[in-house]
DNA sequence: TGACAAATTGACTGGTTAGTCATTAGTATA
DNA sequence: TATACTAATGACTAACCAGTCAATTTGTCA
């Protein structure tokens, strides 16, 4: 296991425990049985590497999210959406109870926007699959609908983390999706309306240009430590600028790097970007 | 306005911008225009300041919920319910993020058992309210419905606080109890069933032994600066030690302190140990 | 006005924090 | 073995924190 990767699980932890602001790095290296000199040499702050822990669950859940939204049929879609979530959150529980804490808190802008982007996303997907089960049948209660879920879920996950109960993955699933269904089929007086969910950016896409892109190519290639890992990024970096290569090619460099579950992320934004994502 | 109120009014602006944790003393008395010495004078600490202001409000709240939870016809009771507790968090409306931000994080032991303390007593005002209007239809999903409404409230608080729109109390509150009856009405599959709720003592009444309550009653001594708030203290103690007086006595003199809101929780406590509630 | 008390101040204490950097230990190569 | 390089250390700094208290200002009453 890297320094990186100790350094990161234990101080899952702790935060968890105790909460990010309230635990010191001092504490971090200590239980990792490592000087404080150490930490600094994996992370640049004790702002990064929550950063770096939050990146590195979200994009973990958001991958196995989006496998699940592709690869089910439309009739158990939700089902299996609530089953993933849920079998996340069991198997990474101190992650869970940090993304609880640290929900609405946190003084760091940067931590905040983060948050934000993986809440707007979580709101897109859940989205889109209500659109893609009930279609026109509840156009205009959608978007309450997607608050009624999100609320029912942080309830229920609340209610599970907190009390360190062993979870029944299938009756929870089970569960959201009748209460889904029930709240479909007989809402008539919505509280999120259309209008105010757009005013309030809560459903925008929130592109990244190419610029932003090319800034975090370099970021990667910084980190990265084999040879076609760098390669890849380069040539994906030239591509940036100027699209030459056909999107087979480009799709493949995108695979080269994508093992490395830090560049994960950019990878699914890059897709996004040429455009290869179904 | 006392300077006890000034310091608390103020810091909640803090608190709900940046966070309990994260607002220092200094920042508190250099936004209120006070030295930090004299911040002192009013609070023993930055902890009795917190608890002061969760105090007033839940009990502000409580109070109002209470009252409409007496005063109005069954029929009615959970609009007004829903209404009750939207209305106080558009009116305090830094006083309610504060409470979704603290909520589980806090390192404070006495500020997470206050918060526990008032979590527990929502649960039980929904769960009485649902009893009421739905009787024995719902038995085997009332605790279910109880941490779904308090999800949905939960969710719509969020939105409403974080992107801060004015609310629609009367929308919000149909929008509501339209989502609680139809829950109550249709589903099958509770996620949280009664064993669970007890297990986990969510609903266990939590009651005040005399020594508990004995201590309470001498802080609240110490605090007391009236004569006859004094004597009614000193009463009380003796009485929690052996109660030779009659209800009413005790009734009246639970209400000679009733007035000043820090010794609301006290007399609550006090009239249903001595069983003065209805 | 003067004497006394109460209210207020802010410099100070002791403690904790994130982050730095000169020094040392370990390892690979020649 | 000598050299060169990297990895790791922990004492140190500067900043911040909650809470204290001697000194000062303000208010009150005779």
């Amino acid at each position: 296991m890297s320094k990186k990767q100790l350094i990161m699980e234990k101080a899952l932890e702790l935060f968890a425990k105790q909460g990010f602001e309230a635990t010191s790095v001092q504490q971090i290296t200590d239980y990792c049985g490592i000087s404080k000199g150490a930490f600094y040499l994996s992370f640049k702050s004790k702002d990064e590497l929550i950063l770096a822990i939050i990146d590195h669950f979200m994009e973990q859940i958001s991958i196995d999210i989006d496998y699940t939204v592709r690869n089910v049929t439309t009739d158990r879609i939700m089902y299996h959406f609530f089953h993933t979530i849920f079998l996340a959150f069991s198997r990474h529980a101190n992650f869970a109870k940090i993304l609880m804490k640290e929900q609405t808190h946190s003084l760091n802008s940067k931590l905040l926007t983060k948050m934000q982007y993986y809440d707007r996303r979580t709101d897109q997907t859940i989205l889109s699959i209500i659109e893609n089960v009930y279609g026109n049948k509840i156009k205009g209660n959608k978007f309450d609908l997607v608050f009624a879920i999100k609320g029912l879920m942080n309830g229920y996950a609340n209610f599970i983390l907190f009390n360190e109960i062993e979870m029944d993955l299938e009756l929870i699933s089970n569960s959201l999706v009748e209460k889904t269904e029930i709240l479909a089929k007989h809402v008539t007086i919505p509280f999120i309306t259309e209008e105010m969910a757009e005013r309030f950016h809560t459903f925008s896409d929130d592109e990244y240009s190419a610029v932003d892109l090319l800034h975090m190519v370099e970021d990667a290639f910084k980190e990265a430590d084999d040879k076609i890992s760098k390669e890849s990024l380069t040539i994906l970096k030239e591509q940036l600028q100027l699209q030459t290569y056909s999107p087979a090619i480009l799709n493949g460099l995108i695979e080269n790097i994508y093992g490395r579950s830090e560049n994960k992320r950019l990878g699914y934004l890059l897709k996004k970007y040429f455009q290869l994502t179904n």
